[in-house]
Parts: C-alpha cells; structure tokens; sequence
RNA sequence: GUCCCCAUCGUCUAGUCGGCCUAGGACAUCGCCCUUUCACGGCGGCAACAGGGGUUCGAAUCCCCUUGGGGACGCCA
C-alpha cells in the first residue's frame, strides 16, 4: 500500500521552525516510500485563519522546496462533507447536542480546578437527548466511551495509553455549526487516505480521541509518529518571543533553504555521527526509527555553522546570483563594481550568511560615509596620513593594477620603508573599504578598482590628518 | 492540580536491544598553528550517562522510585 502522509498547517501565523520540521519529516517519508504528502489547510477557525498566512506558508514550502503531491485542501470547503459526518455521528447515537452555556463550562472547570481534577466536560447534556430545535444555537459533541481506554502504538514511543474516563465528550460542532479541530482532521485523513500521521508530541493527548472518533466512524487507523518538540534556549517552547522563528526570516537573514532543511533534520533525527546530508541523501536515509523521544533545543549558532557549510560548497555561479539579487533589493547596482564573480571567490569564505556576505561588500559597489570606529581607534594614527601619501604615489604610478602587481608595490614600499606590513595595508583597507575586516590588501585594492581606491586613500588622508 | 510524555557534555547527538565506553562526533567555548586584518583550515583542551534503589559476573544501556523538564486539559489547531 503506498503512504499517504500530511502537512496540516493552521494559516494562523507565519510557517515556524517547528512546523517546517514537521513538514520536513512528512515530506521526508513519503519521499523515501515512494508514497505521497497531501498539504491541507485548516483554517476552520475563520476568526484567526488569513488568508495572508495560507500565501505566507505556501511561499515558505516552496522556498524550501518541500512539495505536496495532493491538495492543496482547505477545510473550509469541505464543510458538507463535515456536516454529513456530524450527521452520521448523531444518527448513530455517537453524538448528542449540548446546551451547555460557556459560563457554566467555565464553572465546573474552576470548581474541578479547586478539587485537584483535571478541568472536562462534565456530560450533563449526554442523557438529556435535546431536541436541537428547542434550545438556541446547542453544539454537538462526540459521545466518548466511558469505560477501557485507548492504546495506540506510536511510532517513536511505542506503547502508550489513556483511559477512556481521562477523556471528556469534546465538542465536534460549534454552536454556529462549524466544525472544530478533532472532528475534521480525523475525516480528512480517513477520507484522503492519510496511513501515516507524523505530527508534533503535543499532539498525543489529541490522539486517543482521534481515535475514539475514527473507532466511531468505522475507518482504519494511520501509524501515528508523534515528533519531539522542539524548544527555545530557554527550555521553553520555540514561539514568536524568542526572535526569529517563522521560516521566512530565516529566508530573508540569508540563510540557504538546504542548510535550514539540514539542520532541521537534525532536531530530532539522526544518523550515526553524520552532519551534513543533502536532500537526495536525507530522503535515502531518514527513517522513522531513528527519531528521538527526548525534545530538542534550537541552537542558532550551529544553524550558522551549518549555512556557512553550505555557502562554502555552493556554486559559485549560482551564490554570484544570491548576492547580486540583495544588492539589487537594496538598490545597489552591479555596473561600477567588479564581477560579482570575482568577488565570490574571494569573499565567500568570509560570510555566515547571504546578508552577511552582502554586508561585507557593499563597499565594493557604493561609496560608504563612515569609517569602523574600532577599526580607526586600533590602526589609524598620526604616522598614517603620511603613510597612505607615499603609498599613494606608489600606487598612482602603477600601470598594472593586478592582485600580483598591487602586492609587489605594497611589499616593496613596506621593505622601503623600514616598516612592517599591517602598518600600511590596515590604514589601506579602511580608507579602501571603511573597515579593518576585508581580503587580503592586494585583492581589496584590485575588486575597489585604481580610479576608486585612489580617490578613497586622498579622502582618507585629508580626514586622518584632520581628526588625529 | 490531573493526565500523558521525556531524561548522555552548555546545545544537537552516537551509544543496534548489557561487556569493545577510562562514553564517540558536531556546534559553542578555550589554547596553539597557519596568517597581511577578518575569515577559512589544521592540531589540542575543557565538558555529560539527573539522583537513589534493584536485576546481573558485568548497566549509560533492563526494572522501580524520586527529582527535573516538556506537553495536554478551549465552542484553537
């Protein structure tokens, strides 16, 4: 039988790290079983659901390269189908309306709080048998067994299991007649064949009601694989307030969709000692078995490693066009820069990130108006000026301006001169390029070009001289 | 509070179902080397089986308890 599995995100808010893996993970199986991941979106909580989030995910899905090869479903098309279920359920005796109004819920919830039980519905409309016409706007909820409980086999956890008086009578229907959660995600996966549920583990207590429900409706159960989740530095879970989580930050930060995919794999999987897997390979090599029970914690500082990993072995035609498309974005032109060919080569070492490596040559492309201040307190002194004016001539006289011809010049002025090295090409790199933390000097001076960096080291001497 | 789940370096994890573990790798961190700054790279250091009971010739690996952490308890998903 093919495996059928699902990403069913809420268009509640951007896509975030932790739905990405579980998206990942989905994706990952059906991959690897030749099988097929069905995108469903459930928006039925027409309050909060956007359509903005729905654009918001679908782009973040995409970025990533995380195809679906069924739906996209939206929940809110499907409400006859809900209606029909609902229907069924209440002809069967397997529901039952409820009359109950919100402030008594809220009642018997504290007084059970007060008592040291946990806050459920208390079934007084279970045997009342309402006539729905009778009272106004009643809800429907789903008639659970009272007696034995659910045992159910997670994938990663093995054995696990609730007793059914845990569980209260969950409201399957709104009082405005639409559907919630635990109804429509149990008849969507039945009706779309779904056989595998891989979810996030705050989805275990929904579980045993879920299957109460499919139990009711007579369908197969799917495997159920419930991921660990993940958590914040601060032991707590990863949300909004913890800086950036929503994928498409990450996106915009430069950080590489294959460098997100493999560090998200990683949260929660593994495999033997191995760090870096490429798409192809995680698809060969991810398997259900190999998934922790524990939850793991999101370390920023390891997904910067394993970006720059990625930057590292990127294609440099290909990096050339990433870097080029944010300098586009920030309004910078190419046209009196050097090739953005060359410069990859030389920078590509030098950057953690795509922003971060545009940052880094910014100069290269636009005229800067502010020296590194640490940079100028560390290597600018009253010999400078003095230092970049006889350079400067030196500078001015070669014809040749090539990374080989420009480090012959510097070596022998720095020979001459009876000073060392750093003395003249840090003052070089900051009137070059505004900062200390560039290339090597001869290859600075050559991308900044001669016209340009002359007439930066004659800015600099004139403001040096002034300042010191 | 009740129920469910989890527990190896600061973090991600290896640990194929008890012995090869004086616990391995990676990130971070520290030191050294390379060096023309910043990086990259190389070498090395620090650093963990939560605690207590069992079972066993032998336990990080099995069982129990404690502790700690997380999740759920909505007419949210």
């Amino acid at each position: 039988m093919q495996t059928v599995t699902r990403f069913p995100p809420s268009p509640t808010g951007d896509l975030h790290i932790g739905g990405a893996r579980t998206a990942l993970f989905n994706w990952l199986y059906a991959r690897k079983t030749g099988g097929r991941m069905v995108l469903r979106i459930e928006d039925t909580d027409r309050a909060r659901s956007t359509r903005k989030a729905v654009d918001t995910i679908l782009e973040s899905m995409k970025w990533m390269g995380l195809t679906w090869d069924q739906g996209v479903y939206y929940q809110t098309e499907r409400m006859d189908r809900y209606r029909d279920v609902i229907r069924q359920l209440l002809d069967q005796g397997r529901a039952y309306h409820c009359s109950c109004s919100k402030e008594r819920l809220a009642r018997i919830r504290e007084a059970q709080r007060e008592r040291g039980e946990k806050p459920r519905y208390d079934g007084y409309c279970r045997d009342r048998e309402l006539d729905p016409g009778a009272c106004e706007s009643p809800v429907v909820r789903f008639r659970n067994p009272l007696q034995g409980s659910v045992v159910f086999n997670d994938a990663v956890r093995d054995k696990v299991e609730f007793a059914n008086h845990e569980l209260d009578d969950l409201v399957i229907a709104r009082s405005d007649g639409i559907p919630t959660y635990n109804l429509t995600a149990v008849v969507d996966d039945m009706d779309m064949g779904v056989t595998h549920v891989i979810r996030g583990a705050d989805h275990i207590n929904n579980t045993p009601r879920q299957i109460n429900i499919l139990e009711a409706l007579g369908a197969p159960l799917p495997v159920y694989v419930h991921v660990p989740l993940i958590l914040a530095e601060d032991g707590q879970r990863l949300s909004k307030r913890h800086g950036a989580a929503s994928v498409l930050e990450y996106r915009d930060m430069g950080i590489l969709p294959s460098a997100l995919l493999n560090y998200l794999v990683r949260l929660g999987w593994s495999h033997g000692d191995q760090e870096i897997f490429d798409v192809d390979e995680m698809i060969e090599l991810f398997d259900i078995d190999k998934i922790n029970k524990a939850p793991a914690t999101f370390d920023p500082d390891k997904l910067l490693w394993m970006n720059q990993q990625y930057i590292l072995a990127m294609d440099p035609a290909l990096l050339a066009r990433e870097i080029s498309k944010r300098l586009n974005q920030r309004g910078i032109g190419l046209s009196n820069g050097p090739r953005m060919g060359d410069v990859i080569e030389i920078v590509r070492k030098r950057a953690q990130t795509l922003e971060e490596m545009t940052d880094g040559i910014l100069y290269l492309y636009t005229d800067f108006d502010q020296y590194d201040p640490q940079s100028v307190d560390k290597h600018i002194n009253s010999a400078t000026s003095g230092i970049l004016s006889l350079v400067l001539t030196e500078l001015e006289a070669l014809e040749d301006w090539t990374g080989a011809e420009i480090h012959r010049i510097i070596q022998s002025f720095v020979a001459g001169q009876g000073i060392r090295f750093p003395e003249v090409a840090q003052p070089l790199r900051i009137a070059v390029s505004g900062s200390a933390a560039t290339p090597s000097i001869d290859q600075t001076l050559w991308l900044v070009g001669k016209d340009r960096s002359l007439r930066r080291i004659e800015k600099a001497i004139r403001l040096f001289s002034k300042t010191i």
